[in-house]
RNA sequence: GCUCGGAUGGUGGAACUGGUAGACACGCAGGACUUAAAAUCCUGUGCCCUCAACAGGCGUGCGGGUUCGAUUCCCGCUCCGAGUACCA
């Protein structure tokens, strides 16, 4: 028979689904190997051709990985919490898992019919009760726990409440709040219970907190950093203002310094990492404290300004103070003389957006206090000066301000006229821009004159460390992850309140439940959508908190739970954890670079800290895919001269003599740019009794790269191509397409070629009435040769992610077989092994047809390169570096041998013309060059 | 602005450690089969000169360098993409 793929793809599906071909037991004495994808958040859409890409890839793998003797751990579950089912709820009324449920289907039938090799007994759900038990139950940990900066490492609060009993606080090093007051020992014994609760929060790696969160009102909710791109929400675009809410967050900054150091020990693409140290952005440095004078203003809190600074050398040089226009001390510090200049200031700054202020940073601009600090190296008198350019969130919202050695600085005592300080003899041109060398001696530089920058900078340090004034610090970037949205569909947070304070609810209350409500929306107090919930009380009145948790906490932990997906006595057994250790292949898109990837690492080290998981990071090595993009055709109506569109519609290359306006047209009507004009007519009726401008009898549409969506008709659905070329054809055409991490516009263009590949690998097992025949025998050399040439050249292909180059090798190795007319059975059976994880199917029913079952668990053919060994080589002979001619030679000759035979040939002293050869270049089996 | 990628025929791409640039596929052109079309098969296909062949010249974004030899290494630049953005 013909290769019929739609009978073998879903016969081979219900085998591995009935046999479970693809189980993975825990403990087997095979080696293990864990192969992960990104899991993806079930979308109304279903799936388009680029989402598989990813996944074809692993599987690939996977399949690879198994036939190589290894255990192979390769799931697939849904992140089923998001924003679009609950938008959708709004709109419908409809609730989020009865949608979610039926996108879930969708595509677990896409992804069925792509055959691939997942272990669904384990899939998960974020959105699942007993998923997200789990989820909440980490919460808890993480409630339960303070960062201990003595042993680095996350511990139990109870060891902070015995060091609070024995030795108060004072000798606690931890991560904590910037608001603690110090206590002894006693004055702990003797808060009451709430005291204590309030001050423990300030420790605990997940608290509450006042903080300027990223509000949403589009959406109704807060945000993430990572989930606000240039002022806008990533999901919707709504715009995002900042706001002061209390807030859960998550102490993620604690981890800071090791989720910096871990990037070393990992495989992972540069890029991703590099983004990761971005946004940690650790900077090493000093603070600074700079005295006030305090002749007329009544302080408060501190009599000081506190700056960080990376150039504690250039303290000399500082002319100005300047802090944030939010700083707490504004206030306070501004004088009546100076106070309609700085209240005007404020009032502008707050008029314009985030985004103006970030747009905006040529225009100088500023206030000044009227206070002054006083520099503690120097006894200088410095003025402080309020400005947008220092921002509220970094640091201590404070920096001094150093002309000669920053370019903001420099712009700014340039602006208001503020003395500009050399300070090193190696700044140049200071008059005209500042120079931030570090080069040369100090000068006007007090007790560092002369020194270098090395010394200056220990030296300063350990002064300021001294006189109590200052010391080196280290500061990081990244800020505490906000760890709420007013939301509904999402993890309930296992907390009630009691008189304002949070407490964890018992273990065994777990998990809990979303609550039916009756509407999606806030209430009309504001309140988030749980408020609605009727009767959703722990006890006594106590109220639960209503907001829930982000999207990014179900998928911050869930490659554990595939280890054990049913378990319900912990979120996996200490057995499979300790089996599966960690993931040794995560594939995935770059646009998790600082989000999931950054939590994943950050709960992984916080379960290890506890003991709970074994790895310090959890995927060895990471692959991101490109991003296919769309590729939109159009056609090009006629506008008249009033720029109105007309019933003609002319082809790409004779739109220059009218005058159109391009329209975007189904991609899936036009086939190598060439519109079929029946279908358009069905699909855009207006145009039914429309006048075609052809050119060759065609009509030619225009192409343009862009986003993949529904709007611009540029949508490929893999069911289309399924149906038309099967699986296994969509399979190697995705993997074809070009290299695995390279992003690229999908073009269905060429899939033909694929197609024809596996029908011509069908036809090897065939003879010419398609009946199925191979032959008994020994293989011959050239046989034997093709085929140790593609087992060697996948083998290295897979290993190294390159899984574009293996298909081509693929048609390279059948248009061989096929030109030898190859019908044997060893070569062709061995050839079905090396094919089949890129194409299963067909694979599969070719295993059968030589007599053979389980393919999934043959042992993959083991390369010979005695097969491959040649006697002879075409030498390609250039002349001077010039390719001319090629000249078979055998391989056992040696240098001297080849110059002779090269020197007496004829041809080549044809190419000499009598010259003399200066020097000749040999190098065995690769070349013979030939200088003149 | 900074950081990281990338640029090879009409198209997707290959060339893995500096050694025959353009494998493989699409498209296109021509041919075979057919009443015809589809399917299939065969041949050609980087550009220029040439009727064609032979031979030759040019050719991996641009300019230079190292080397017997550079798509590959180094320096400078252009363009495209991604990330980030007053981070003190």
């Amino acid at each position: 028979m013909d290769y019929q793929f739609k009978a073998i793809e879903e016969k081979w599906q219900n085998f591995w689904a009935q046999n479970q071909t693809f189980k993975a037991e825990t403990n087997s004495s095979r080696p293990k190997y864990y192969v992960l994808d990104m899991f993806p958040y079930p979308s109304g859409a279903g799936l388009h051709v680029g989402h598989p890409l990813g996944y074809i890839a692993s599987d690939i793998f996977s399949r690879y990985k198994r036939l190589k003797g290894f255990n192979v751990l390769h799931p697939m579950g849904y992140d089923s919490f998001g924003l679009p089912a609950e938008q959708y709820a709004i709109q419908t009324g409809q609730h989020p898992a009865i949608t979610t449920e039926a996108n879930i289907a969708t595509y677990r039938r896409q992804l069925d019919q792509i055959g691939f090799s997942f272990d669904w007994s384990r899939e998960v759900r974020t959105s699942d009760a007993g998923y997200y038990k789990w989820t909440q139950w980490i919460f808890m940990k993480l409630f339960n726990s303070w960062y201990n900066l003595e042993t680095d490492r996350a511990e139990d609060i109870v060891t902070l409440i015995e060091k609070f009993q024995i030795s108060g606080n004072a000798e606690v090093k931890a991560v904590c709040d910037e608001d603690i007051v110090s206590f002894l020992p006693s004055d702990w014994s003797a808060f009451n219970e709430e005291e204590k609760q309030a001050l423990l929060l300030k420790y605990r790696l997940t608290y509450l907190k006042e903080s300027t969160v990223n509000w949403c009102a589009g959406l109704g909710t807060v945000l993430a950093n990572d989930e606000v791109k240039d002022g806008f929400s990533e999901r919707g675009g709504f715009p995002v203002e900042q706001k002061k809410m209390m807030q859960w967050s998550m102490r993620i900054s604690a981890y800071a310094e090791r989720l910096l150091q871990g990037l070393d020990t990992i495989d992972w693409p540069e890029p991703v990492k590099e983004m990761q140290r971005n946004w940690i952005g650790k900077s090493v440095g000093a603070s600074v404290k700079f005295k006030i004078e305090t002749e007329d203003i009544k302080l408060a809190t501190q009599d000081y300004i506190e700056v960080f600074t990376t150039r504690v050398d250039t303290i000399f040089g500082v002319s100005f103070i300047v802090l944030a226009p939010e700083h707490e001390l504004v206030s306070i510090l501004t004088t009546e003389a100076q106070k309609q200049d700085i209240e005007n200031y404020i009032a502008q700054t707050k008029k314009k957006s985030e985004l103006d202020r970030m747009a905006d940073t040529k225009t100088v601009s500023g206030a000044f206090t009227g206070s002054y600090v006083i520099n503690p190296v120097n006894n200088e008198k410095v003025p402080i000066w309020i400005a947008d350019y220092v921002l509220a969130g970094y640091g201590t919202g404070a920096v001094m301000g150093v002309p000669s050695g920053d370019q903001r600085d420099w712009l700014f005592a340039t602006h208001f006229n503020l003395p500009i300080i050399q300070i090193l003899d190696g700044q140049k041109n200071i008059e005209n821009e500042a120079d931030a060398t570090k080069e040369g001696r100090y000068i006007n530089s007090g007790f560092i004159d002369n020194l270098g920058y090395k010394e200056a900078v220990s030296y300063l340090n350990h002064w300021l460390e001294r006189e109590g004034v200052g010391k080196a610090k280290v500061n990081y970037r990244m800020r505490d992850a906000i760890f709420g949205r007013q939301r509904y569909w999402g993890e309930p947070i296992p907390v009630y309140f009691k008189n304002g304070l949070p407490y964890l609810i018992q273990e065994e209350e777990l998990p809990l439940v979303l609550p039916e409500i009756d509407k999606y929306l806030p209430t009309e107090s504001g309140e988030p959508p749980l408020a609605r919930a009727e009767d959703w009380s722990p006890c006594h009145g106590e109220t639960y908190e209503l907001s829930t948790m982000p999207g990014w906490a179900g998928s911050s932990w869930y490659w554990y739970r595939y280890m054990d997906s049913q378990n319900d006595e912990a979120f996996a057994s200490k057995d499979a954890i300790s089996y599966w250790k960690d993931v040794d292949l995560y594939i995935g898109g770059s646009e998790h670079a600082t989000g999931h990837l950054l939590y994943s690492r950050f709960w992984n080290k916080f379960l290890k800290d506890l003991g709970f998981v074994n790895e310090e990071e959890p995927f060895k090595k990471l692959i991101n895919q490109g991003m296919i993009q769309g590729r939109s055709n159009f056609v090009y109506r006629v506008v008249d001269e009033e720029g109105r569109g007309t019933n003609k519609l002319v082809s790409y290359g004779l739109r220059k003599d009218y005058k159109t306006t391009a329209l975007h047209v189904d991609v899936n009507i036009v086939e190598h740019e060439v519109l079929d004009i029946e279908k358009f007519k069905a699909f855009r009726p207006e145009f039914a009794d429309a006048e075609f401008i052809l050119e060759n009898g065609k009509y030619i549409c225009g192409v343009e790269v862009e986003k993949m969506s529904k709007s611009k008709f540029n949508v490929v659905n893999p069911d289309v191509l399924i149906e038309g070329y099967g699986a296994d054809t969509l399979r190697m055409y995705e993997m074809f397409l070009g290299p695995l991490e390279q992003s690229k516009p999908w073009n269905t263009n060429g899939i033909e070629g694929v197609f024809k590949f596996l029908r011509k690998f069908w036809r090897l097992f065939h003879n010419e009435e398609w009946v199925f025949g191979v032959n008994d025998g020994e293989p011959t050399k050239t046989e034997l040769k093709a085929l140790h040439k593609i087992i060697k050249k996948v083998q290295d292909d897979i290993e190294r992610f390159s899984f574009n180059t293996s298909v081509s090798s693929f048609m390279i190795a059948v248009n061989e077989l096929t030109d030898l007319k190859c019908k044997n059975r060893s070569v062709l059976t061995d050839l079905v092994v090396v094919l089949s994880p890129y194409a299963p199917h067909i694979c599969e029913e070719l295993w059968e047809l030589l007599g053979h079952t389980d393919l999934s668990n043959t042992p993959y053919p083991t390369f010979n390169p005695a097969y491959l060994e040649e006697n002879e080589f075409a030498y390609p002979v250039s002349i001077n570096g010039k390719m001319k001619m090629n000249l078979n030679l055998s391989l056992s000759l040696d240098e001297a041998a080849v110059k002779e035979i090269v020197l007496s040939n004829e041809q080549v002293r044809g190419y000499l013309e009598g010259k003399e050869a200066k020097k000749i270049i040999f190098v065995k089996g690769k070349i013979v060059n030939i200088v003149i």
